[in-house]
RNA sequence: GCUGGAGUGGCGGAAUUGGUAUACGCGCUAGUCUUAGGAACUAGUGCCGCAAGGCUUAAGGGUUCGAGUCCCUUCUCCAGCACCA
């Protein structure tokens, strides 16, 4: 008998971490006639504090589906390289004069050791360094075909800076003011920049999000970054002067509206607009203000709404008046042309316009659709259309309204009737209070308005649009007639204090009206009837959008625009750790692009990396760097000394992976056609915005340029959340709470740890890490090890109940870590090792199991898998399939309820007549404890799944 | 402020289309074994109650034979955006 030796992690997994390198297990090959799938995660940072638990979260998850695809026949790429360059080794190599170059390959050697330690599927074979020059080169490469379309150029621009970084910023990298790494507050300095013309891609970046399979809020995330806005573009000319200008106007279905004009404060026209009008000084020195203040306190300067008057009016055409031109804090020179027109119905303008007193004009009629609810309109069904009145009616001696709550269905409103017949509105309103509250003297104080509806009647069952006109009575007396029947079965009036009038009321435009009566309506009509322009009179604004515009445009008032956020992407740093930019400056050429054979442009040694004072990089002070021949006059240039922001080397590194040593292209268009796109790429929320815009945007490029074979790189894109510390907070050195992985692999093994890890919570959510969770894992693996020296002659009988666990586990477990819900998957076998543990097992059933199992635990099952008698790696096993052939339930358990709770369990025959149940059980002596002696209204059945007795 | 998501035991968290709420794990309680254990194993464990039974998915209401799941109101928390006309 076999010695029922113990389960020791640290033994089993050295091995075959070692055997599975030595028989190359998870390298993919280039080419094979296997179908391919490209698995990825976002290679780390090595930073100099080593891998935390938090680290191989992702490495873990897209493992596990690297794994099982291997297992399904995939020939898979799942690699992993180092994106070294950025600013911490920098900062590191400041304090300490240690060569980033040597810090990094420290750095990066113990990360490497770490992972390793974890048994995770990557090919190593392919690992790749941003810093290494043989990587760089072909960023340097890319950079200049950038260049050479003219997509890179020079602009002088204001710029973030960090001045304790001493670094530019990227607008992206500034955060509520403040430096994204250092917290620091960042200032405004003009400098010369490398940009790339990002915005070019913009509309196609936004489009072809529908073509991939990236999870909503990465999409959206995505799209509100790149902002895309379609509109007009409205010409205005300012009266008395030669100025002109265009207006972008996202809402035109308001363009009749408008009755304003603000202009940003920092815009190059003010100076002339304000000439002549005898306040210059004062105005240019009010806008200067103003640009500072909304430097220093961000929005919440802009929240404090502030503006000039500039004494200078645009004739608006369309509208055929003037309209008065402030100049504005909330208007930016950076979107559409700096100059705006406003109308009543944008909540900015509107707040604007009320603090200054600028006269408002509304050309809609408010329109209230109700969602969600009963009375939610059906959708495709024709509306019936009605003239109706909303009636406010006050008592006639105290402060208190007339509502109505409807006995029937789930509405509470002011008295309401439709008009009839060549009815005005105030009639209709004084007949329906008679009728619908029998009070008989009152007076028309007020008419409060016009708005629409769109609901579903439900007594009517039809669709109905209203047009409501809304009055204010008041009582003179309680005076009373008997109201019909029929309305006193339809609802109950009551009384009600103004206080609780708006929670009383259920529809939208009653409350709008009630608002307007106190005064205290305010908010803006965002969706409408219109009343202008003539030719849209009636016309509810969202239909007519398209329509409105080539009406403008046909008019010759203005013509279609699209605007975007997205700026253009600031891509120089002056620093010393990145890849150098590989151009020249000759005062004869100009700006020209070092030949391609002299690639890589490799990073020289420095003596001090401090930036210069002046905000140069270190390079700057290496005077032999510097000065160099022209390559195209050859007469003394000087080299550009910026180099490129660690975004630039992992745009495109997904795509070195599939050719990592090639040193004539970047990779070849044979390996690239083979394995790219990547079918799946898992990374962090952090990077759902820039990297990877950033990384599509180079990606379409390069594909505009019939380099990469697909338009995008990632078919799908997932993201995991952060493993925090056992507080909730997150992990860091500062805060010493961070958990080594070393020691967890030392304690419990590394499968324990992946298991873990994978159990403890939804993979996309944020969870505390905890020391004593982590034994629940471990002693589930030491009772996996126990069960194959329980296992006997293979002869056993095998329940059906234990042939259907396991059939619906491997189906279950496939579609978990499909779907990333590796908790569940985990617990999965849990359940399924509890049966096993009462139950009779053959040989074949737990393989089966351990073949699931595999990809969360890849040491101890190949351990058993061996000493099973198996040759070749569980890993190369096929994945265990579903086999419908298997299931065959001859009796299921039905649940038997009462009044809807539960009161009895049955076995049944599947798939037993309903007739054949209802009689067996209403004999059960459980279930005539309650039926007896009362009577069954109805017997509810749901197929193979439960019976409701109803009494 | 706007948009989206979420509130389930002492804790992390499960629950196809509405169909046995609390799977799985941690912790806890009792017991077994052991020289001993913060080891392992066995049994129990939503709450109230001796029990019969009753009550439970943030709170309240609604639809339904039946609601964690759908609808309405309120509260709380989280994420993203936040001058983008």
């Amino acid at each position: 008998m076999e010695c029922m030796a113990k389960y020791n992690h640290l033994k089993i997994e050295k091995k075959w971490q070692k055997e599975w390198v030595k028989k190359k297990v998870y390298q993919a090959k280039d080419l094979s006639k296997k179908p391919k799938y490209y698995a990825l995660i976002e290679f780390p940072y090595p930073s100099g504090d080593g891998l935390h638990v938090g680290h191989p979260r992702p490495y873990i998850g897209m493992d596990l589906i690297s794994r099982k695809k291997r297992m399904e026949g995939y020939n898979v790429l799942y690699p992993i390289g180092w994106d070294a360059f950025g600013l911490p080794t920098e900062n590191y190599a400041i304090k300490t004069g240690k060569d980033p170059r040597v810090v990094t390959k420290q750095n990066s050697d113990t990360f490497r050791r770490q992972i390793k330690s974890l048994g995770i599927s990557f090919d190593w074979s392919r690992e790749i360094n941003t810093t290494d020059p043989k990587y760089y080169k072909w960023t340097q490469w890319i950079f200049l075909q950038f260049l050479k379309k003219g997509l890179a150029y020079k602009a002088k621009m204001t710029i973030n800076w960090c001045p304790s970084c001493k670094i530019g910023l990227a607008n992206e990298e500034v955060v509520a003011g403040a430096c994204e790494r250092c917290g620091t507050a960042v200032e405004k300095r003009e400098k010369e920049q490398w940009m790339l013309a990002i915005t070019k891609y913009a509309d196609r970046l936004d489009k072809d999000l529908d073509t991939v399979d990236y999870l909503p809020h990465i999409k959206l995330s995505q799209k509100n970054w790149i902002g895309r806005s379609e509109g007009i573009n409205l010409k205005c000319r300012v009266k008395d002067s030669d100025i002109s200008f265009e207006v972008y106007d996202s809402v035109p279905q308001t363009f009749m509206a408008q009755t304003f004009t603000v202009v940003a404060p920092d815009h190059p026209l003010l100076k002339k607009l304000v000439e002549g009008t005898g306040r210059e000084k004062e105005i240019l020195s009010y806008a200067e203000k103003m640009i500072t203040e909304r430097a220093k306190l961000g929005v919440e300067y802009v929240k404090e709404v502030d503006g000039i008057f500039t004494g200078r009016y645009v004739w608006y055409e369309p509208a055929q008046r003037d309209l008065p031109i402030w100049v504005a804090s909330y208007a930016i020179m950076g979107y559409g042309s700096g100059v705006v027109n406003c109308s009543a119905h944008d909540e900015r303008d509107f707040i604007f316009a009320k603090k200054f007193n600028i006269s408002l004009h509304e050309v809609a009629e408010p329109l209230f659709i109700n969602t969600g609810g009963v009375d939610s309109f059906q959708e495709g069904q024709p509306f019936s259309e009605r003239e109706a009145v909303s009636i406010i009616i006050k008592h006639w001696s105290e402060d208190k309204y007339l509502g109505l709550k409807s006995k029937n269905v789930h509405w509470a409103i002011f008295p309401t009737g439709g008009l009839e017949k060549g009815e005005r509105p105030e009639e209709a309103a004084n007949r329906e209070i008679k009728e619908e509250t029998g009070y008989v003297n009152f007076k028309l104080v007020k008419k409060i308005g016009r708005s629409h509806a769109k609901f579903y009647h439900v007594q009517k069952k039809e669709n109905v649009f209203a047009h409501f006109t809304s009055f204010y009575f008041e009582l003179k007396n309680g005076e009373q007639n008997k109201i019909t029947e029929e309305e006193n079965q339809r609802h109950s009036m009551m009384w009600l204090a103004p206080d609780d009038v708006e929670n009383f009321l259920t529809q939208e435009g009653q409350k709008r009206d009630w608002k307007i009566l106190q005064g205290t309506e305010e908010a803006v009509v965002k969706n409408g009837i219109l009343a202008e322009p003539a030719e849209f009179k009636d016309r509810e604004w969202f239909e007519v959008r398209e329509d409105i515009i080539d009406y403008i445009v046909k008019k010759g008032w203005g013509k279609r625009k699209m605007n975007f956020k997205l700026r253009d992407w600031v891509f120089s740093r002056q620093r010393y750790w990145g890849e150098p930019i590989p151009v020249v400056h000759c005062e004869n050429c100009g700006i020209v692009p070092l030949p391609e054979k002299d690639l890589p442009l490799l990073l020289p040694k420095v003596k001090n990396y401090q930036p210069t004072d002046n905000g140069e990089s270190p390079l700057a002070k290496i005077d032999k760097w510097v000065n160099v021949k022209c390559p195209k006059c050859k007469r003394l240039a000087k080299r550009e000394t910026d180099t490129m922001p660690n975004w630039a080397g992992s745009s495109w590194y997904y795509l070195r992976y599939t050719n990592p040593k090639n040193n004539k292209e970047f990779a070849s268009q044979k390996n690239l056609k083979y394995w790219t796109p990547v079918d799946w790429y898992n990374g962090g929320n952090e990077h759902t915005t820039l990297h990877l815009l950033y990384s599509r945007f180079w990606h379409k490029f390069l594909y505009d340029l019939k380099l990469v074979p697909t338009s995008e790189p990632y078919m799908k894109r997932t993201s995991h959340g952060l493993i925090l510390a056992e507080g909730g907070e997150k992990m860091s050195k500062s805060k010493g709470n961070v958990i080594n992985p070393d020691d967890i692999v030392e304690r419990y093994g590394a499968d324990t740890l992946r298991l873990y890890e994978m159990f403890m919570g939804p993979f996309d959510q944020a969870i505390a890490w905890s020391e004593e969770a982590i034994i629940g894992p471990r002693r589930f693996l030491e009772r996996v090890w126990k069960f194959q020296f329980r296992l006997k002659e293979n002869k056993v009988e095998v329940s059906q109940f234990i042939i259907n666990s396991i059939n619906l586990a491997r189906n279950n477990i496939s579609r978990d870590i499909e779907s990333m819900k590796f908790n569940t998957a985990v617990s999965q076998l849990m359940i399924l090792l509890n049966y096993f543990e009462k139950q009779n097992i053959t040989i074949q059933i737990y393989e089966t199991f351990l073949q699931l199992l595999a990809p969360l635990a890849p040491h101890i099952t190949e351990e058993i898998w061996f000493n099973l008698g198996h040759k070749k790696s569980i890993h190369l096993s096929d994945w265990p399939r579903w086999r419908t052939d298997s299931i065959q339930d001859e009796e299921i358990k039905i649940v038997v309820q009462v009044n809807g709770k539960v009161r009895a369990q049955m076995f049944i025959p599947i798939d037993t007549p309903e007739e054949n149940i209802k009689e067996q059980v209403l004999k059960d002596k459980a279930i005539l404890k309650y039926t007896m002696g009362k009577d069954i209204k109805r017997v509810v059945y749901v197929k193979n799944r439960l019976i409701n007795i109803v009494m």
